[in-house]
DNA sequence: TGACCTTGCTAAATGCATTTAGCAAATTTC
DNA sequence: GAAATTTGCTAAATGCATTTAGCAAGGTCA
């Protein structure tokens, strides 16, 4: 039959103590006067008893469970982000906490019932994440109850980790730039909807300004720039497509994303051209695909596993707030070569 | 300030009544004696101060926490196998449930960690789940916890949830079958250590087991089998390259997984040859990228969400036990065709 | 009218760890 | 040697919901 629970009234027995010494014990309550030997005892007895406080009691009395509530739209569930939840549990492993998961679907009703369910299990703190960087809309929270925000922002609570995507932004350029491409570039996946922000996402909006602001200092402007509304392959594919049916001096391709470029591959080859002998690509997120693509993709990783872990790191210790920018890598692979002559 | 929590004894006393008529009420207790009266004026008193129980307080006392843990080893971190995830959460939240999320690495040291912490917090039950299906060492748990496998078996714990492999494996073979191919098929990914099992998988062993019935049933065999370790894309371009270069009779592939078929595409094309018309494919997953490829890849999905979903089900209503088989959906897209005369 | 139910409700115990208040013995201080 | 500290430890309260045991008023049966 199951063997009960080991509580601290059993360790406080075997130690010959009161609960309240073996409870300040194995706290490490600093000002008490036990003795060495009460210590020791205590210690002792709850090893071979392999005693393991019960965290339901423990919160009910300080208000702390060593729990946090992770809330999200759609980021366990896709693959796209799941480096957010990844990172976030590794920072919450390290900080000797575990992490409620949710997901909402974005929708307002699950989502508050998401955050009373957390707030019942008593969580010492919450991270709100979305799949894509977007204003989240969040209920009001009990006053106290500590929030970040994750790939999202929210005028509520303004500790938000984002990637640094206008500098990003740059880097890209500059990664084509740098292998001496000037002429006969050409921007995949532009789209007003984007530069005018709030639908799509709150920092994609900057990766192309970062875009802009770079060509610009490099006195460069884009021979073409292909809108699309959704940024999956077929997307690319279809106006990669158009692009080399309309103009045959493209020489660099800067795609909005990883998928994006994966069809700008497929429409490159079927044209007979290569990657990147005939035309350089140079795209962001680092996707699996961007590795599985020949020749590899070169691209500005989208950091998900640091912004999750930085997230928690925040949630527990809050050092700053505000917008914390995490740095995207530049992730080179063989997609760009000089421009041929 | 903080506006404290609302607690039962707060509803009782604006109800006119004791705690123990105001947690009968809300409970919903069967054999109560309570008058209609009493019921309303606590439904509505909870109604009017928001009321929601402390889920430690009464864990405490119940020993039921509507929390379940969700073990794994990469499960959450790997965009492959993210559906279970995505499933069990969604099953969870249909039964009003949460879920603790762990991640370990496989580690033994981390996975009896996360045991514990699961543990400390009172799940009502756990899921062990792992990425590649795969025997998982689980340390021994308190008698009474109930656990189930989740892409895993475990001697211990005989509920286990997995792809029905077999199955799965004839549906390939019958796919090109039944598009009429007989000669021409070749294997990308057989691999010996595979097919004895256990390293790398309980039941991808299986999948080969059902793809060798089902030629043998149809009284077939393959015209080559391309053995390889790893199933990545650059594992299946290499080993389809190679059999390319020998033979020149390959109308058919069956690749063990889609990745592998992704290479599978770029050697393929590479030698200028075309999908269906000169090539068919058909492959296992149903990963992202199948249907990124061109033309659509047509693939026996694992049915990822469903398992998950599966697993919490049978873990908080554990109507049947032993192996439970969850078919494995055909995802019929544009990769096979018959073959040219 | 007295024994026995019902009905409608409540007091108090329980689960477990933490924490406040404080007691008794030993030691120090003057 | 009496008063004041210090040392070492504990009783009891607390947080909150659930549950067992049982009470008082009104009704029924004979």
């Amino acid at each position: 039959m199951a063997s009960k629970r080991v509580t601290l009234a059993d360790v406080a027995r075997l130690a010959g103590l009161s609960p309240t010494a073996a409870s300040m014990i194995l706290n490490g309550r600093p000002d008490t006067r036990l003795s060495q030997d009460a210590h020791d005892r205590v210690n002792a007895a709850a090893a071979t008893l392999g005693y393991r406080p019960n965290v339901a009691a423990r919160g009910l009395r300080t208000d702390k469970t060593r729990t946090i509530g992770f809330i999200s739209d759609v980021v366990a569930t896709t693959r796209f982000a799941s480096g957010l939840i990844k990172g976030a549990l590794d920072a919450a492993e390290a900080a000797g906490h575990v992490m409620l998961v949710m997901e909402t679907g974005g929708e307002p009703a699950r989502e508050t019932e998401a955050i009373g369910a957390v707030l019942d299990r008593q969580v010492d703190g919450i991270v709100f994440a979305t799949m894509r960087a977007r204003e989240l809309y969040v209920p009001d929270l009990p006053l106290g109850t500590n929030a970040v925000m994750l790939n999202a922002t929210n005028p509520n609570h303004s500790t938000a980790v984002l990637p640094d995507e206008l500098r990003g932004g740059r880097d890209a350029v500059e990664l084509l730039v740098r292998a001496g491409h000037r002429d006969g570039i050409a921007l995949i996946g532009q789209n007003d909807e984007v530069e005018r922000d709030v639908f799509r996402s709150a920092t994609v909006a900057r990766r192309i300004a970062g875009i802009r602001s770079a060509m610009a200092d490099h006195d460069l402007a884009f021979i073409a720039e292909q809108s699309i509304w959704l940024w999956e392959p077929e997307d690319g594919y279809l106006a990669t497509k158009t692009l080399l049916d309309t103009r045959d001096d493209v020489r660099a391709l800067l795609c909005m994303n990883d998928r994006v470029a994966f069809g700008a591959y497929q429409a490159i080859a079927e044209r007979g051209l290569r990657v990147p002998d005939d035309i350089s690509i140079v795209s962001f997120d680092n996707d699996e695909l961007a590795a599985y693509l020949r020749p590899g993709l070169t691209t500005i990783a989208l950091p998900h596993e640091a912004m999750g872990r930085r997230a928690v790191e925040l949630l527990l210790h809050p050092t700053e707030s505000g917008e914390i920018l995490v740095p995207m890598p530049i992730v080179e692979r063989h997609s760009i070569s000089a421009p041929s002559a």
